[in-house]
RNA sequence: GGCGGCGUAGCCAAGUGGUCUAAGGCGACGGUUUGCAAAACCGUUAUUCCUCGGUUCAAAUCCGGGCGCCGCCUCCA
């Protein structure tokens, strides 16, 4: 298959380095608030990139990380009152409740920073050693981007550049304003972990590529995570990883679009967001996964309620054909379909068409809904399991042959007082052409 | 200032040189079915792809100018 690289910025034949197995670090969140449908649109296409190359054979071996330490999170601790920790805690919870809803499958490994201080230090102490990194006077240890040569190859920026941004407050003790924190200082009131340099922490980008490799060694094969990433968080992690072993960190970075809302970036800092909990108070869980796999990943995507209800009424249409499929034991599915799907899977994920496939088929061959069931399962569609158990279709059955014998013989009122009651348990009841069909 | 992206029907969205008089979804309209409700089903819905110019036998697709929008360069998925 194919991917886009944005260190090459191209599309790219994927190759992975052991034949049958492929390692993905997925950047997660750093758990400082509510995980938002941005942060849900990154890992949606995680799943989904993880489940095609899964179906295509691949053994996939996934880790997702949460930065359990950070300036945003220390600053929260102080105005809640609260510990880092429980902060943690619990926007860690709310993503994996969120996530086990939306059927993510579970990555292999989720590591937390706070878990990867030793590794962290070592990796810190070889960049010392070998004079990519610094300590300063006050004990904080920087990352001197000058001694890397390759820095900015993610981003395509340049080191001389960086004089007209004018939004980088240059720090006094850095001899480089692009150089970045690899081991804080403690300050009074601060969580700290001790090291060779005194009581501190973790600076920002370190914990991932110490938690990267720590999984998949290096180099491995997919480092994925939003387009707000790619500098500086992912140009300092080849940086510090390649600048220590002297050799290739990724190679393949896939970035995902942002979620905007009318045009703007969603996002934690301007407080314009989308918890994703409470979108899920009213959505189907397909539906918001069909929302984020109906654009491609890499465009940005704009949230509206409008799109979000229209998308719901789609997925109606395929949650459908994912019951009948259930019902239909036909197990022959159709080659061309799934040529066709892999076709535009394997270019550069582009789920949008691969989707647009599926609903022209669903209208042409309803007599197979297996094949569309089958591919939507790649693309981790899993709708709601009816409630039911043998025994209450046995009972429904019998309610539902006396209603159609009061209907048969036109006594409305008490086939619709039998509906309305049954609705007011939940049940809803649906008259066909020759069926009556019935869901919880 | 530097770097990157985008502009396709009422809305969303694929397509990046010929099979495009442009997939697919939602909506709308018309119809079939129906005791009612809901659903389902069928049909219609862009001769045109922001704009101007160029290249080409051929462009939504390539090149150049213009207009508009967004992101990154600061914490961020």
């Amino acid at each position: 298959m194919k991917l886009y690289n944005t260190l090459t910025r191209k599309v790219e034949e994927f190759k992975p380095i052991k034949r049958d197995k492929v390692g993905i670090y997925m950047c997660g969140m750093t758990v400082q608030d509510r995980p938002h449908l941005g942060h849900i649109r990154s890992f949606l296409v995680g799943d989904v990139l993880r489940r095609y190359l899964e179906y295509r054979g691949y053994h996939v071996d996934y880790v997702q990380n949460f930065t359990d330490i950070d300036d945003k999170i220390i600053e929260k601790m102080h105005s809640e009152g609260t510990d880092w920790r429980d902060i943690g805690h619990r926007y860690t919870d709310e993503y994996l409740s969120a996530a086990s809803k939306l059927n993510i499958k579970k990555a292999n490994h989720f590591p937390r920073a706070t878990q990867f201080i030793q590794e962290i230090i070592e990796l810190v102490n070889i960049l010392l050693e070998k004079g990519y990194a610094y300590l300063t006077p006050s004990k904080n240890v920087y990352f001197d981007v000058s001694k890397f040569e390759g820095y900015g190859k993610l981003s395509g920026k340049k080191l001389d550049e960086l004089k007209e941004g004018a939004r980088v407050e240059p720090d006094p003790e850095k001899k480089n304003p692009f150089d970045f924190a690899l081991w804080k200082q403690h300050k009074e009131g601060e969580p700290y972990w001790y090291s060779p340099w005194g009581k501190g922490r973790p600076g920002w980008h370190i914990e991932c590529s110490a938690m990267s490799t720590h999984f998949l060694g290096q180099p491995f094969d997919i480092h994925m995570g939003g387009q707000d990433l790619i500098f500086p968080h992912h140009e300092d992690e080849i940086a510090q990883s390649e600048a220590a072993y002297g050799k290739k960190f990724v190679n393949y970075w896939v970035h995902i679009g942002f979620m905007q809302i009318k045009g703007e970036k969603m996002s934690k800092s301007t407080g314009l967001f989308f918890a994703i909990e409470d979108i899920l108070k009213e959505y189907d869980p397909n539906t918001v996964r069909l929302f984020v796999l109906q654009k491609h990943y890499r465009s940005p995507m704009d949230y509206t309620e409008e799109f979000l209800k229209s998308t719901e009424e789609a997925w109606k249409k395929l949650e459908n054909t994912m019951h009948k499929a259930h019902f239909y034991q036909n197990t022959t599915l159709n080659a061309e379909l799934i040529s066709e799907f892999e076709k535009h899977m394997d270019e550069d994920l582009n789920t949008p068409k691969a989707i647009g496939k599926i609903f022209s088929y669903i209208k042409e061959h309803p007599e197979d809904p297996h094949t569309p069931a089958f591919l939507l399962k790649v693309l981790g569609f899993e709708p709601k399991e009816s409630k039911t158990s043998e025994k209450l279709d046995k009972i429904m059955e019998v309610i539902l042959k006396v209603r159609n014998a009061l209907r048969r013989d036109k006594q409305f009122a008490y086939a619709d007082m039998i509906r309305n009651e049954l609705n007011k348990l939940g049940i809803k009841v649906k008259d066909g052409r020759d069926k009556t069909e019935w869901t919880l």
